[in-house]
DNA sequence: TATTGTTATACTCTATAACTATA
DNA sequence: TATAGTTATAGAGTATAACAATA
């Protein structure tokens, strides 16, 4: 548990919090899909891990409310990139589940993804993007704490 | 020069950008003042660094259109954050720059923002925490490139 | 009575297009 | 003719509040 009272912590965060907020909205602009927003992707990553999960837990994972996750799942349904079916336990719950066209689509935006970010990576040297590569993790448990 | 068609570096570039955009969807609900978006705050961060600006200037670093960046230095001011006053020699142009109160406020604010980021740290050990620390100038970096 | 999900509605932030003033 | 900034307008994404169905 990292001292936060310290001057030097207390100046990363600050760093931290502005290049992650800059980061952020320029990747808005580069979507794989022109037509599936950040969040909607996010949602296909998750379900890509974790397989299927109700609406509910996914706008908690998503850190976005209820009603947002609503419209987000009706639009990838309509998309035909995720499949809706009842709880097997619970009738006011669905079940969200990845088609196999939300993998494959997934899997094809690789590509072009890095296309992007290769041009900014491309602007950091070896070391650079070594430490940019050891803290993706970490980045990734913060966002999820 | 990395070599992003690498599988690895591939991989990282994914795990970055969720992570990134995830974070900046929660600490776009953690404001210092309840009223200013992130993006305000961010042009209040960069003046801090660069003195003063142009609103033109200031929309090329953010990131953000003209048009943008003019609303949001008219809500700035009205706050009393920031001057305008005419650019010196030539009158299309102004020039931005921050009050008094501005620095107060970003300095009185650090506290806040840290206490939030403080409950997400404190979920890392000091090893993962040392990986962010180090990472996050080059997060700077990469933003800006 | 509490919880899951939805509908209706409004707000915030940003963008594009068209305009004004100056270079 | 090109550039800096503004005004007007529209669109995307999210939130809150009120509601329906089920537990």
């Amino acid at each position: 548990m990292p001292d936060l009272t310290h001057g030097d912590d207390a100046a990363a965060v600050n760093s931290l919090r502005s290049a992650v907020m800059r980061l952020s909205r320029r990747l808005k602009h580069q979507r794989v899909d022109e037509s599936l927003s950040p969040t909607e992707m996010s949602v296909l990553g998750t379900l890509a891990t974790c397989g299927s999960a109700t609406p509910g837990e996914l706008a908690r994972k998503e850190h976005v409310q209820p009603p947002s996750m609503t419209r987000i799942v009706a639009l990838l349904e309509s998309k035909g990139l995720v499949r809706l079916e009842p709880h097997p336990e619970d009738r006011r719950q669905k079940v969200v589940t990845q088609t196999e066209q939300a993998v494959v689509m997934l899997d094809e935006s690789r590509r072009r993804r890095s296309a992007f970010l290769a041009t900014l990576v491309e602007g950091l040297d070896e070391d650079e993007w070594a430490t940019l590569r050891a803290a993706a993790p970490v980045l990734e448990k913060l966002a999820h704490l």
